[in-house]
Parts: C-alpha cells; sequence; structure tokens
DNA sequence: GTCTATAAAGTGATAGAC
DNA sequence: GTCTATCACTTTATAGAC
C-alpha cells in the first residue's frame, strides 16, 4: 500500500517536472528563439537543472521539437463562402490567443531550419486544403496571398508588436475579414 | 607620380576589401541569421581574413549594423487612392527584387533586439504617413494590417519561400493590389 | 598593412557523486 | 533518481609576428 503510494508520487512528480520544463521552454523559445535560449535558463525558469532536462529530452533538439510542435488547425472545406468563414474563424483565434508552440516555432523558424521545416508543412497544409476548393487559375496565387497575410498578422502581433496591431482582435478582424473574404471568393 | 599612385590603389584596394565584406556580410547574415553567422563565415565568402574584418569594422555588431541598414522608402502622400497606388509600386518592387539589407534586418529581427528596432523604425515610419493621411477612426488599424500584409507577402516570398508566392511580381500584385487598394481607400 | 596564434567566455553534453 | 563537476568545443576579440 505504502509502496505503491510511494510510485505514483514518484511517476506523477516526474511528469509535473516535465511539464514545466515544456512550459519555460516553449516561453524561452518563444521569447529568444532557439540559439539564444540555453539549456541552463531553461533549468533555471523551471526550477530544475541542466542535467535533469538533458536525461528527460535526450538533446536540445529534441526539447525544441517536443515544445515548437504545432498543433495541426482543423479541416477547411465548402464554398467559397464557408472557407473565408472558416478562415475567419481560425485568425480570429490566433490574434486573440498567444498559442506558446507556435510562437516559438515561429520566432525560431528563420535561424533553425527544422523549425522552418515545422511552420512550412503546417502552412502548406492548409493551404493546399483552401486552393484545391477555390476556383480561377490563380487559386494557387491566392491561398499563398492567405497564407502570408495570416502569417504577416500573426508575426506582426505577437511576435513583432507592431504599431496598431495592438487592437482588439475584433476590431483588427473588421479590417483584416473582408480581405479574407475576397481572397476566398475571388 | 609613383607614390602618389601607389598610395590610391591602396586606399582603392582598402575600399575594395570593405565592400567586399559588407557583401558577404549581408549574404551570410540574410542567409543564416545573425548568432549562425561567423565572423570567420564572412571573412571567407569575402576572400578575406577575421583579423581584418574585425580591423575594419570593430566588431561583429558594427559590422552587422552597417550591413543590415535598411534604405528608406520614399515619402507616401496624397489621397487614398494617391496612397495606395504608391503603396502597390513599393511593394511590387520588394517583391521583384532581393534587397538584402532589408532581408539581412527582417531575418535577424526575430532573434536579434537591435535588427528588430531597426525594422520596426523603418515599418513604423512609414506607417505613420499611411495613418495621417487615411480617413476613419480606424486608420490606424488599417495602416497596421497594410504594414502585416507587406511584412508577410516580403517575408513568405523571400524568407519562407511559401508555396504559390514564387509566381512573378505582376501575378502577386493582380491579387494583392486590390488589397492595398481597398485597405487605403476604406 | 595583413594575417597567425591565442586568450577569455560560454555552450551542449557526460560521468559519476550523493 | 537527482544534481554537481567537468569535458570538449566554438565563438568573438586581441596581441603581436611578418
Amino acid at each position: 500500500m505504502r509502496r505503491l503510494r510511494a510510485v505514483t508520487t514518484r511517476v506523477e512528480q516526474r511528469r509535473r517536472t516535465e511539464t514545466r520544463i515544456l512550459t519555460a521552454a516553449r516561453q524561452l523559445f518563444g521569447e529568444q528563439g532557439f540559439d539564444r535560449t540555453t539549456i541552463r535558463a531553461i533549468a533555471t525558469r523551471a526550477g530544475s537543472d541542466p542535467g535533469l532536462v538533458m536525461r528527460y529530452f535526450g538533446s536540445k533538439e529534441k526539447l525544441f521539437a517536443q515544445a515548437a510542435a504545432i498543433p495541426a488547425d482543423g479541416p477547411i472545406e465548402g464554398s467559397p463562402e464557408q472557407i473565408a468563414e472558416q478562415l475567419v474563424a481560425a485568425l480570429t483565434e490566433k490574434l486573440a490567443d498567444e498559442p506558446a508552440a507556435a510562437l516559438a516555432a515561429l520566432r525560431a523558424m528563420f535561424t533553425h531550419p527544422e523549425a522552418a521545416e515545422e511552420v512550412r508543412a503546417a502552412m502548406t497544409a492548409q493551404q493546399r486544403q483552401v486552393a484545391a476548393q477555390l476556383s480561377g487559375d490563380d487559386a494557387l496565387v491566392r491561398s499563398g496571398v492567405i497564407g502570408a497575410l495570416t502569417l504577416g498578422l500573426v508575426i506582426s502581433r505577437h511576435l513583432v508588436r507592431l504599431d496598431g496591431l495592438d487592437a482588439s482582435p475584433e476590431e483588427l478582424m473588421a479590417v483584416a475579414g473582408p480581405l479574407l473574404e475576397k481572397l476566398a471568393t475571388g
């Protein structure tokens, strides 16, 4: 009985430490990118130590891969009007929240090849879905511009903190929404 | 006479070496960002050596500041229609060329605070000009979205090489141009 | 004037003490 | 199981040889 309790506690304890490390890693990778984030700094912020970080995650690369895994967007389909609606909903969410894992990948992608691949894969997947349902021979270009606009807005708001983009998601979407509709419906 | 010739040659030689170093630095900073670009690599690409690079430019920071200085855009003014026209012209140029200095600053801005300031200053300057000439109480937001769209397109094309953005500048602007007009004219 | 050799600092990773 | 001490390496920057 006592023994069983002690085991679960130990497992639970380890799980929590791993989570703390992962959270700290996401924050730091998101703030400073891959190269400037040190194992030492992650350990300190997680209230742990460098050796443990290495033991749990194997290497800085593997830790980054777990911390910066981008959650896949839901499927996008339907008429151009429905597509536009879904794009608006997805973008609104990205502007309102600060998806830590995605931000880490986004900041790192400009200097870290694997992060670039991660982001490109996520964007390409969505883009293909959109392009397939749009009509017109410029469907690919239009879906590309949709991706660029989305990327530009998310980066400008969360990473660059550009002037004028600190408005509420509603105010931003009141301006950006019609653009997405125009792009989707041609 | 001989002496004079020798002097100019030496000065000229130094100027050329400096230019070669600066060009190599721009390329490498643009390809890999600030941290992953080493003085050694710059010297090698420039056909020179690390000691000389340091001697000429003082430090890696100072070299970067010179290599990644963003040329200011021309003034933007007039009616909303004229603004839109100028924005389209400026963006067309940014998509057609690969402005090495600006790309270096753009790639580095996500990990290097001073590069971030450089880009932010350039973008804010243009944005203020645009916002001042637009009407409506959402002028600031609209000028912000103009900036985000511009940033997104340039980054997606030159840095991320996103699917669908490898089209000709004309094809891209056929899609993106109307968006800028919509944003400028309300 | 140009380049070689080295110093000083900081990194990821590892081995082994508790 | 957790953490301390250290290794091996790479970087910028400098000092001095040619």
